[in-house]
RNA sequence: GGGGUGGUAGUUCAGUUGGUUAGAACGCCGGCCUGUCAAGCCGGAGGCCGCGGGUUCAAGUCCCGUCCAUCCCGCCA
């Protein structure tokens, strides 16, 4: 139908007679002459209609609308002097149609096909195929598909095989809630979609296929953010025969060439790599952007000599006191620093301080605080002329929950944020457990398959099980994991671990979770199993791809990377799924429905 | 489950202190127009003001509830 694909009209192609077609992205009718704007997926080229060509063929022009997907065949032509469009890149040339066939009409639309809608997201979803028409989506959608491309080509080359696992498969305890489909041949039981192929990549390192990756959608019955999907994608592997840094090194240099080869990014510096504590102390959180510095610091051991009782009350009940010097900014009013703190306690701390650099040190609370006392926070933050320390006194987590968010928002202010920088870093030494204060328990902070660090393995295997749960700041909190997250642009795009490949420890770990045998058993037995059975030393990462894509894109939300996006009540305004089901289909499956109204 | 913001023409929005026939831009339809590319000029159609209650002589506007969208908290091993 075609000879020439828009985008690819140029001057190489005046005096011949090309075909080609495409939708009409613009009309411009000028009564004698008419314009019409070709868009395809390459590109846009102008199309001229001209009465002295052929009176019929102009009038058929007259007829076209926006979206009509139109064919035309034409000679190539330079435009007149003065007429070129340097806006496109096909703007020195235009097509002199010859010959027009209406391929198919469009009704009025519910919006422009154009790079800038501010169409709300849920018409835009609603009538997804014209929100993909649009040449920004189009473009994230081709970045999708040449990371993914980038991805499978750079595992090929390194030996792994491309492997599907199971998407109806078993409820797990641990974890997020599944997505459940009920089995008719089995009345009463249930399959779960998967909320990744954990046990079952790890069953085919022990089932000897050395290597493993699928690019693999995955389900988790969660509540949505701007960065979280019902269902998403993960670039998941895992390997056997490697140490943690083996693995480190194969996914730096894989996601460099998917930069390389999606955006034409070259990254070239290393991967930073924080340990936890480090992460947790300098940033306050495990996902740190570190695209900018504004580092916390502990301030505890200057403060202590002070006399202020906010602070002095937080030490003493085992809190910390922490800050960041937001830079310049001792010009901030009152009410800015007002507003600032609602903010923060907004976060949850139950306050902010603030010290203005100005000479000498302005602030409310700067009466408690000796000028000795005040010389030294203003070292520890190296701070100069004009800027302005913040600080909340809370608990630890607290404390530094806030400030990572404080420092994100002031990261933002102060403009630090620049376009086009990507910031890796690798985080490691995780703790092995995480303690669930509602349940009273400690639960796995990545997964139950992760393995202890070498190092910490005889305290792992030493504590007193009977004195659970006494044991929340005991030794096990501080027993690590060999997990590794990477993290990019403060967003947490990948995590994985060595995991723990002998039956012992495997069970050894279920106890310390206070699962039980049986339990373990119900849910993971063929894990379990498996490991008895020659299982080899392995580990393995997901990487999520729909997050790398947005990052990539330069997008905000995952949803402008995602074909066919959910909203955040978990719906498809597309196909309006999900929907009620017949009541046969109900009845085939035993299931009745309990609805309170 | 909780908090913020929003919902008025096909779309994006404005709409004063509650007061006559709810406006603008773009889009759509018709006409004019031979070099535009955000084309231009003239004319026209188009509204359950998200939905349901309430207050009032009178509600787009005030009150209550509810639904939807979005951002965040909880949640997401």
């Amino acid at each position: 139908m075609r000879t020439h694909a828009c985008g690819d009209v140029g001057v190489q192609d005046t005096g011949t007679t090309i075909r080609i077609a495409g939708w009409t992205n613009k009309w411009r009718d000028h009564g004698g002459v008419v314009f019409i704007d070709l868009r395809d997926r390459s590109g846009i080229v102008q199309v001229v209609f001209s009465p002295e060509i052929d009176a019929e063929l102009h009038k058929a022009a007259h007829r076209i609308r926006n979206e009509f997907v139109i064919q035309v065949e034409g000679e190539v032509r330079h435009r007149p002097e003065g007429t070129a469009n340097p806006s496109i890149p096909t703007g020195q040339v235009e097509v002199i149609a010859k010959k027009i066939v209406v391929l198919n009409e469009c009704k009025a639309l519910p919006f422009m096909v154009d790079d800038e809608t501010d169409a709300s997201e849920h018409l835009r979803y609603k009538h997804r195929y014209l929100d993909l028409r649009r040449p920004v989506i189009q473009k994230n959608i081709i970045i999708r598909h040449k990371a993914a491309r980038a991805f499978r080509e750079y595992l090929d080359g390194k030996g792994f095989l491309e492997i599907e696992t199971p998407m109806l498969t078993k409820s797990t305890p641990e974890g997020a809630r599944d997505y459940l489909v009920p089995s008719r041949t089995n009345p009463g039981h249930f399959f779960a979609l998967p909320q990744s192929p954990q046990i079952f990549k790890q069953i085919l390192m022990v089932s000897g296929l050395e290597r493993y990756y699928q690019i693999v959608k995955c389900f988790r019955d969660e509540d949505l953010r701007a960065d979280r999907q019902p269902e998403f994608t993960q670039v998941d592997l895992e390997m056997s025969f490697i140490k943690r840094e083996d693995i480190m090194a194969l996914i730096e240099e894989m996601i460099k060439k998917a930069f390389s080869d999606a955006i034409g990014v070259e990254i070239t510096e290393h991967f930073a790599k924080l340990t936890y504590h480090e992460a947790m102390d300098r940033y306050g959180c495990d996902k740190p952007d570190l695209r900018f510095g504004l580092e916390l610091k502990n301030v505890s051991d200057i403060v202590k000599d002070s006399s202020f009782n906010v602070f002095l009350d937080t030490l003493s009940k085992g809190g910390i006191i922490k800050g960041l010097n937001a830079k310049g900014l001792a010009g901030y009013s009152r009410k800015d620093l007002d507003d600032l703190t609602r903010e923060v306690q907004g976060f949850g701390a139950k306050g902010m301080a603030w010290m203005k650099v100005k000479g000498v040190v302005e602030s409310p609370i700067a009466k408690f605080f000796s000028e000795d006392t005040l010389k030294a926070l203003v070292k520890r933050f190296d701070a100069e002329e004009g800027d302005l320390l913040l600080f909340v006194a809370d608990k630890e987590n607290v404390a530094n929950d806030c400030l990572a968010r404080l420092r994100n928002e002031m990261g933002r202010r102060l403009d630090l944020i620049k376009g086009g920088v990507y910031r890796f870093a690798w985080i490691t030494d995780f703790p092995l457990f995480e303690w669930n204060e509602d349940e009273k328990r400690f639960e796995a902070m990545h997964h139950p398959f992760t393995s202890p660090m070498e190092e910490d393995l005889e305290r792992f295997m030493s504590v007193e099980t009977s004195e659970l749960p006494s044991f929340r700041a005991s030794e096990l909190a501080s027993v690590r994991a060999q997990a590794y997250d990477i993290v990019l642009n403060g967003y947490e795009i990948g995590g994985g671990s060595i995991r723990i490949h002998k039956k012992e420890l495997q069970d050894r770990m279920f106890q310390l979770l206070n699962i039980g045998p049986e339990e373990a058993n119900e849910k993971f037995g063929f894990l379990l199993e498996a490991l008895e059975y020659g299982a080899p030393p392995h580990g393995g990462i997901a990487l999520g791809l729909d997050r790398l894509v947005m990052i990539m894109a330069g997008a905000s939300s995952i949803r402008d990377v995602i074909a066919f996006p959910k909203t955040q009540k978990a719906v498809c305004p597309l196909s309006n799924a999900p929907s009620p089901v017949d009541q046969k289909q109900l009845k085939e499956l035993g299931i009745k429905l309990d609805i309170v109204e």
